[in-house]
DNA sequence: TTGACATATGAGCGACCATTCATATATACT
DNA sequence: AGTATATATGAATGGTCGCTCATATGTCAA
């Protein structure tokens, strides 16, 4: 085995290099919500949400729970969380101070 | 325009998102290094570095400045430095939880 | 100015990957 | 059972991107 722990990190980091899966992330944020809430507020297809959702469930990136016919995605970690809006930020002050 | 905060957070994502790039970063946490230093110590072409730091300084993520022959490069930011370690010891956790 | 060392650049190739399309599975209702 | 809604999956494809190879540029020393 020589899957370092920065080869895992690079992996994690490409999970978070994707439109659609960053926007996904972007909305759980504040709350979980099921398939169908996403893809109305995402502009790509339902089927590439459910590919992205899977990405991140087997990334760790995300919880799933069944609710009847439908499926609620949730953010699973604090971490993950926090990388996320400390990027985001980042991003947020540098386009304020003129890119 | 429509290149939005997120998309921008994507393409800083993606930076980080490269095996040579982020062994470049994890070089760079602790010191400054020239382009031969960082050569010898990340197993690709000096050219493979060399369009990976290209990458790293028109992204912002790096500093360079020139001293007679050598180059040396350090990262630019406390919060790019954040990004790395937040992302890095969440995969080390994870790692000695087991899995 | 010639040679050695340090770094950068451009072109081209190969591999990876996100999307779409078509279809499958699952649940609820009548 | 049959239909509608919700979600998942597999295959195929088009585009992106990191690498290598070859070469260019820059800097110092003799």
């Amino acid at each position: 085995m020589d899957y370092t722990t920065l080869d895992k990190t690079v992996d994690l980091f490409k999970i978070y290099s994707d439109p659609t899966r960053l926007k996904i992330i972007h909305l759980l944020v504040d709350n979980e919500q099921c398939v169908h809430q996403i893809t109305e507020k995402i502009d790509v297809s339902q089927s590439a949400i459910s590919h992205s959702l899977r990405q991140l469930k087997e990334a760790d990136v995300v919880n799933h729970r069944k609710e009847g016919k439908h499926v609620y995605y949730s953010l699973k970690d604090n971490h993950i969380k926090e990388i996320f809006l400390t990027a985001y930020n980042h991003v947020e002050n540098c386009e304020k101070k003129g890119q």
